[in-house]
DNA sequence: GTCAAATTAGACAGTATTGTCTAAACCGTC
DNA sequence: GACGGTTTAGACAATACTGTCTAATTTGAC
């Protein structure tokens, strides 16, 4: 099979792994309810960590497997070969990140009673809960690293992912500044520059090779949401 | 050798490995002077490329020396294993941004005559000669990829790359703010924000999979520039 | 307890890679 | 043209990894 179609498999996949295969497939999974399907999860977990710390090319399944406790043959049981494992991991983890980001989507502030502080809030909970967290370290440095090498992988997730996050809290901040409590001309303009403030402390963080702290992440959201509302406010 | 103590050599010849060998090293350098240091730098060439592309693990010393039209044997004449290569990749690259960065850190704006437009045109300089150029994009993906396995050698170069802009400027906006043309607190936040806000947009892009044009980057820092001016002008 | 499915350890072939070594070819200088 | 250093192609051993296969063992459901 060619690459390019391999990639464009994988990502067609990825999002629809965690139901259970059948024939069409010729793998085996285990039933639903089983208490075997914790074997899939440790698996996920520990391909996760490797392929976060080692890369695509760098992670073994040998060590995988020796991680995650489980013999390299029940890796192979479950994910054909170690592309498919990846992309059962990639999918696995814009899954839990898409979910995450809903949740955290709906809580932007609609009739702010005090606009500075639940916008600080909201930018609390996307640090804690996305950016900062693990899945968000591993969609960052996947990414970037295997980005261009699996272009359809990451595709869909970034139309669901970030594209959404833009489009909602654009219509939001478009909201906020017809109701008179934002001066914004270009809403799509002010949702990057509002997540480029409320992230620069952490991207500082990032560059200084260090994970921000819980207190850190609330400090960089009330420095960006202090200086995004001296510019909008 | 461990893998620690091996990291802190490389880390401690990244910077001088443009010199030439003697029998300190044990290796056999081209003299100066000599037209064949063009290997040299065809063979750091394809390994920035390929290390960029393929990560550590994942580029092979065989296909770099074809990239490079060398034979495999040059290569490690030249630069005894794989890790010294990336090494002296990594290190030459660091080099010449700290060069570029130099340059442009002394046209930050002293005296403006017009603030907004010497700002957008310092960080349009900023923007196409660092963030979005090759020797950008090669740091920003070595060092989140490899970043944690060679500590040492991304550790010296912070202090005299990114810390250093940070303090330069920071300095520069403090004058600026002394002098009445902006209304500055914490200098230090004001330069993470500064930066922030001018890649705002190139981030967006770099998510999106794409290197920005250049109109891009000059829309970028029109963009982040006047949003900063509203909050600090 | 029985049975089917899942898991395991290990052998195994095939392939890729690193790093060394050698002998021949090459190049610039004198 | 002779010479020293450089480059080259290729053979080579050592190692690592992927993915398959098998036979034995364990596990969970009934």
């Amino acid at each position: 099979m060619k690459h390019a179609d391999k990639s464009a498999v994988i990502a067609s996949r990825a999002f629809a792994c965690s139901d259970f295969g059948t024939a069409e497939t010729g793998l085996s999974f285990t039933r639903p309810g089983s208490g075997q399907c914790m074997k899939r999860d440790t698996i996920l977990d520990a391909a996760a960590r490797a392929f976060c710390r080692d890369g695509f090319a760098g992670a073994s399944i040998d060590l995988i497997a020796a991680e995650a406790s489980v013999s390299r043959q029940t890796i192979y049981n479950h994910y054909r070969d170690k592309e498919m494992l990846f992309g059962a991991v990639v999918g696995e983890i814009m899954e839990r990140m898409n979910a995450a980001l809903s949740g955290i989507l709906t809580t932007f502030p609609e009739k702010p009673d005090n606009l500075e502080q639940e916008l600080t809030l909201f930018a609390i909970r996307l640090g804690k809960n996305c950016t900062c967290n693990r899945d968000g370290e591993f969609l960052r440095k996947l990414i970037q690293a295997e980005g261009e090498r699996y272009p359809e992988l990451f595709a869909a997730w970034r139309e669901i992912g970030p594209a959404r996050v833009w489009s909602t809290v654009s219509d939001k901040l478009a909201r906020l500044a017809k109701s008179g409590a934002l001066d914004i001309d270009d809403p799509d303009l002010a949702v990057r520059q509002f997540l480029a403030l409320v992230n620069a402390d952490l991207q500082f963080c990032g560059l200084m090779g260090k994970t921000p702290t819980e207190k850190e992440i609330e400090n960089a959201a009330r420095n960006g949401v202090r200086t995004f509302l001296r510019a909008f406010g």
